[in-house]
Order: C-alpha cells, then structure tokens, then sequence
DNA sequence: TTATATTAGGATAATAACGTCTTAATATCT
DNA sequence: AGATATTAAGACGTTATTATCCTAATATAA
C-alpha cells in the first residue's frame, strides 16, 4: 500500500468528522462503526491526530472528537503528515538519502516529478471539498456504504 | 517508504545488471558489495527476481545472476511488480476494495490519475535507459558511491 | 576425487505495523 | 456521591517486513 493502513483510516474518518455540524464533538464509537474500523485501533490513530493538533478531544458523555479547523482550511496532506510523516512524499525511489539536495540518483528527476503529482493533489485538496464530492454523487466511504447511509441519519 | 526496502534494493541491484556485460554471470556477493547491501537480503530478493523470469542464475564458479532479457527490454515497473507486487498502483487511496471499478471513493478521480503518472513513469523507463543517464552524469547508486565508482573497475 | 565458489532454501531473529485489551483519567447526569 | 460515558495511555498479541545464519545443492577447478 503506498499509505499505511492507519493513514487511510485518518483519511476517512476526517472526511467523516468535516460532514459533521461545526463544533459538536463524535464519538469515536460512532465512527467506528459507521467505518467499520476497530474501535481501539481508531482511537489510537485520532489520538495521533488530536496530538497534531487538527483534532481536538472531549472526555465524558457528549464527548468525542472534532476538527479545529474548518474542512476547508484542512487539506489531505495535513493527515497523511501527521500519520505516515513528513518524508513520505520526499523520500528518492532508490532510498539514497539526499536526493535532490546532493547529487541525483537516475531515477530522481522523473520519480520527483510523478511523486509530486501526488504531492500537490493531496496538499490542495481540502476535507470539505471531498466531502461535497462525496454527498452529491453518494460515493463510497466504506466497502459497501456511500455517503447517504453514513450521512443522512 | 512509497516502495518496500526490498524493491528499493531490485531497483538498485537491476540497474547495476544492467550495466554488466551481456550474458556474464555477476556474483551477488559482487553486487552487495558495491551497492552496499546485506548479501543475504540481497540474495533473498534476487532469488525473487529469478523465480519471476527477470534473472536467471548459475551456481558454482563463474556463476552469478544476469538479465534474461537486454536492459532495453526491462522497465522498472517489472522490478516493482515482481517485488512489490500487482496491485501497488491500482490501490484506491482510501483502501477501499474496487474503487474505480464499482461505485468510487470521493478521492478515486484525483488520486487516480496522480498515481497514474508514477505507474506510467515506472512503466516507461528502462533500465538501459537510467544507466545511460546516470553515466554520463555520474549520479548515485548508493548513499556515496556513483556509476563511476561501482562501474569504472 | 576433493576443495572451492556459488545460488537455493529453510530456520531464526529483530523490528515495525496492525490490532486488541485493560486500566486510568475526566466529564456528565441522576 | 455514585453511576455512566467517554478519551488517554500503556500492555500485550499477531502479522509482515527486514535481516541474519546455516545447510543443501550444484558447478568448477585442481
């Protein structure tokens, strides 16, 4: 996989979190089940998040999870940062280090071109803009579920 | 890391194939030497290469591994696949199984082509290619070393 | 035929990724 | 105050990746 398991988790449940009304905090129960991802495990990636400062936690009843800032002023990479680290996105394809600030591998310039498509997608692309995406033409969030089943509650 | 260690070090070990004289068999030990590899992970990858028909080896002395086909006629996406496997680029970035093929996820389109410009990129170049390249250019092959070093002998 | 060079393949170990469970801390409600 | 709901945090278990080691098989050469 190029991003980790627990990445992609991060991912969905932040598209999750920025359909939800501003301010009120979600359970991570909830959204487990909603996402089909382990309760625990979950909770351990949203703590990473919460510890990155893009979530913010409420214990007790009521509590939960919620974004700091709006869906708009969050964009794909700020989870898959948090997540999978900064040098994902920077790493050389035959794992030199330095590549690109002292001399090249071969495959430099044309992998540091095609990874940075990705970069750059993942870095204008914003939670909210896929969440509206997503709602419009019912994508998926889930193996089998859009986002009406998960939404529209 | 995008690609696993193990395909890093493929990558590595093929262009260093490549470079060799047609038909001559090339010690692993050789090639973990200068490319600054553990000899037996090495062993274990190439031994992979081989069973996919990319390598073929010989034992005894005199014996090594080398390219069945020319460095013209292997891509890098061949090494990737034999390695990393098929699926690496045709994942959905939100992990969720037949994106693309039934309903999508709100990132599929984005990330799709984005990772499409990696796959094309790994499917077009050759090695022969990126040897010549990094000949004439005295790029890396490992954290220090450059063709020069591991070809020039 | 014996010694040597080499790959093949299995056993094992170390580390990281993935996942589960238990207890602690904190907040709310009755 | 006590029961309940929730996140925080650490211990633990499982699996995959990375890495090492040992033995077997095979080819060459003396």
């Amino acid at each position: 996989m190029l991003l980790s398991k627990s990445c992609v988790y991060g991912l969905r449940a932040a598209l999750y979190l920025a359909n939800q009304q501003k301010g009120t905090f979600i359970p991570i129960r909830q959204m487990s089940d909603k996402l089909e991802i382990s309760f625990h495990f979950l909770t351990k990636i949203l703590q990473q998040l919460t510890a990155e400062g893009i979530l913010e936690s409420f214990k007790g009843p009521n509590g939960g999870v919620r974004l700091v800032r709006t869906g708009n002023d969050i964009h794909l990479m700020d989870i898959v940062v948090a997540i999978d680290g900064p040098l994902l996105f920077t790493e050389c394809a035959l794992g030199l280090p330095g590549c690109g600030v002292k001399a090249n591998c071969p495959i430099h310039e044309k992998w540091a071109d095609a990874r940075d498509a990705i970069r750059e997608m993942l870095e204008e692309s914003t939670l909210t803009e896929l969440v509206q995406k997503g709602k419009t033409e019912n994508l998926r969030l889930t193996e089998n579920d859009g986002f009406d089943i998960l939404f529209k509650v």
